[in-house]
DNA sequence: ATCAATCTAGATCGATCGATCTAGAAGAAG
DNA sequence: CTTCTTCTAGATCGATCGATCTAGATTGAT
């Protein structure tokens, strides 16, 4: 019964890419190994041959899968523009125009999760932590790159990731770009600020 | 029809309590009828004569309910100050101190629940999306009272409170106050050149 | 004192949870 | 071919889920 996908990825792949998408929409404990399996097409057999310790290890192998996918988006508006302050601001921008494809319902791969988990799974918030350190990193590079000194891109990689995870909370309960469209504008006047006061 | 009877038993208001402290801190689906039963020291008959909806009207009113909590800790910050820009900074400062006393395992109110309902539950979403616009009222009316005009003044309160989510994210999955610290800084700055630009 | 409304108690329901297990299919190596 | 390893299939487990139900306790009005 295997016939019916053509040329199928690996199992072991598509059951990271499923819990990546389940968990980016719904969270850890919304989302059942059941529906993993069924959105993956794959069987249980499968799913603790690759993932001995189940369900925890397969999230947290989804979220550092799924992290990739909104550094990609932070890498696009980061390099939107030569201008740092624009390229700051398009990140909300386009933030807000990816979270409106799903209508609100896909959002920061890691948020979702992470909040539920805190303090109960190591395993978890340890992989969740690390993305978000990486999206920081990410930022704080294109900081330098614009001309702001080494130390205040760091802090200000920081709140910029603060105000996106924020803004997007905000945006997605009201499913409206409001709070989105408010951080560009923000984000682009603090970021001018720290760089005259560095 | 009973409205807001005057003497409200204890066990309802037990309930709501002990479902705010819950969804806090583990959000909704990690959140068991029966732990909440334990918690309140109440029983089935009791939960579903006061809330014939079930868990999720439960929630919903808990969520409201724990909105005062940080609407009051949120005041504390926008009053520690004359000085307009100093006391936004303590919001973030008041927030971390909070934090860190539950060991950063209490958190927002309706963070955790909300990002994890959204598009699942209108009742929950929406008492979620009106406890935050409660507090973007909360800090709004600050900034008036600040000099900030009016409009502008909607707009920093809703950054201001965008950043407060994040960095409340990024510094529980951390387990310290860096990222809360740092949007302390960063939002006094805003402030001051939101004001200037005004 | 009586009675109806209000509130509490908890056994029990079917559904679903994550996890485990045995059985066998598919491929590679000899 | 045989044999060993890797991977898939899905039935089944005990636990727990939210919800429902009947029955009993308490209360307030008359």
């Amino acid at each position: 019964m295997t016939a019916a996908a053509p040329a199928e990825p690996d199992t072991r792949a598509r059951l990271v890419t499923a819990t990546a998408a389940l968990l980016q929409r719904q969270g850890y404990e919304s989302t059942s190994v059941k529906a993993i399996l069924t959105e993956a097409g794959a069987t249980y057999g499968s799913l603790y041959h690759f993932f001995p310790e189940g369900k925890e290890q397969l999230a947290a192998e989804a979220l550092r899968f799924g992290a990739e996918d909104f550094a990609a988006l932070l890498r696009r508006g980061l390099e939107s523009s030569d201008d740092l302050d624009t390229a700051v601001a398009n990140c909300a921008i386009v933030l807000a125009e990816s979270l409106r494809e799903s209508e609100w319902l896909d959002g920061c791969p890691v948020a979702a999760t992470a909040l539920e988990i805190i303090g109960r799974s190591p395993l978890i918030q340890q992989a969740s932590d690390e993305s978000l350190n990486a999206w920081r990193a990410l930022i704080a590079e294109r900081l330098v790159r614009g001309g702001v000194p080494a130390h205040a891109a760091a802090d200000l990689a920081c709140t910029i990731l603060s105000t996106l995870e924020g803004a997007e909370l905000i945006s997605r309960v009201a499913g409206d770009d409001e709070a989105l469209r408010i951080a560009a504008t923000h984000l682009r006047l603090l970021t001018a600020a720290v760089r005259q006061s560095a």
